[in-house]
DNA sequence: ACCTGGCTATGACCGTCGTCATAGTAGCGG
DNA sequence: CCGCTACTATGACGACGGTCATAGCCAGGT
């Protein structure tokens, strides 16, 4: 589909991630990832030596990081920048795709925490670590909003949870209805959060 | 470990969604169940016609009801009931086992639905009843302690997704802190709630 | 012309997994 | 003892997946 990154290893990286989000850890091939990423298979074990735990392992950080990014932009997006605002952006990216592809698709950090949590160490620091890069820019922007540095990093933690919680209700149920509905709760209590106590 | 089951049918149903919680479906084999349920491999297909997936939307089905059925529980252990209270014992579940038993397992019905809701139809259906008969008893003790009808669901939705995401978060951090947090955060949202506005 | 090194291309190996087929045992009514 | 049913026991099959091994490109340098 897209070809998202200049050189074939970025791409297999956004494959693998894609392909994660979808189907899982386990039920993702490394032949399907080439295959999806137009790569040719020899590049796996060229570009990622370390197997398969490499590429996952890459993938999630590669969606943290994404994650990360995409709180700059919804800031930017906000007209004035509110926490409330905030969480129902990031929420918004997931129902939009959801109401325009349907629900096939989930987060790859979460596929990875169920699936590897248990087994490997090496994936299971990259899941903690795709959350803290994650978490990061949350805490902050909501410290820019006026929420004391110590609220923040509760609220950014809780946030993320909801959030997550709720696209994983949202694909059990093929309805957006948890979403909208951790939205509409959780706002009041973000926002609340702004004037210091 | 625990027979739990009085037949070596319910066993192996109980034992699929032990190892589903820690290693997830895939990874998940049919011998692995016959062997942690102490039953005969012969007996898989003879109870389990349906095959895997019969067998994984049983453990999820099984995980459901056993959800719901804690909710009543944990009613009766709160002196006076409040949905704080009750939010705060679903979590302490978790808190204790953690730190009782490490971070090795996940919530199975999460496992199925990320690895299993683009898949099999089946299997979508049967994380999609889970969620809902733990729902159920959830928002109904919510209108119990004086929560408006309207808004019970939501907030029951809320609080499931809500400590589904802190588990997740939870597991990959190897850390209850994201449990707590939603606990500390959430309450007096929930309290907030039951006298009528 | 030749070597080097980054990359590509395939085929093969070996383990695992879900499932099927077939045979065996245990209990029991008649 | 027979026949029936419920359940157990094992071996085999076919498919697939991750990884390794090997060989083929095709620059660029000298």
């Amino acid at each position: 589909m897209a070809d998202s990154g200049h050189g074939p290893r970025e791409r297999m990286v956004f494959s693998a991630a894609q392909l994660i989000r979808r189907e899982g850890v386990a039920a993702t091939g490394m032949r399907d990832v080439a295959a999806h990423a137009g790569a040719p298979r020899g590049s796996l074990q060229h570009y990622f030596p370390g197997g398969k735990e490499q590429l996952v392992n890459e993938a999630v950080g590669w969606a943290g990081r994404y994650a990360g990014k995409r709180v700059a932009r919804f800031l930017a997006g906000l007209d004035e920048p509110t926490p409330s605002g905030l969480f129902a952006a990031m929420a918004a990216q997931w129902t939009d795709e959801y109401r325009r592809d349907g629900f096939a698709a989930g987060c790859p950090v979460a596929a990875a925490t169920v699936e590897c949590a248990a087994a490997g160490t090496s994936t299971r620091e990259a899941v903690a670590a795709a959350f803290a890069t994650w978490r990061g820019p949350v805490a902050e922007a909501l410290t820019g909003m006026g929420v004391p540095a110590a609220r923040a990093d509760s609220l950014a933690t809780l946030m993320i949870s909801t959030l997550e919680g709720a696209v994983l209700m949202a694909r059990a149920e093929q309805d957006v209805r948890p979403l909208t509905t951790a939205v509409r709760e959780l706002g009041p209590l973000l926002d609340a959060a702004v004037a210091p106590s």
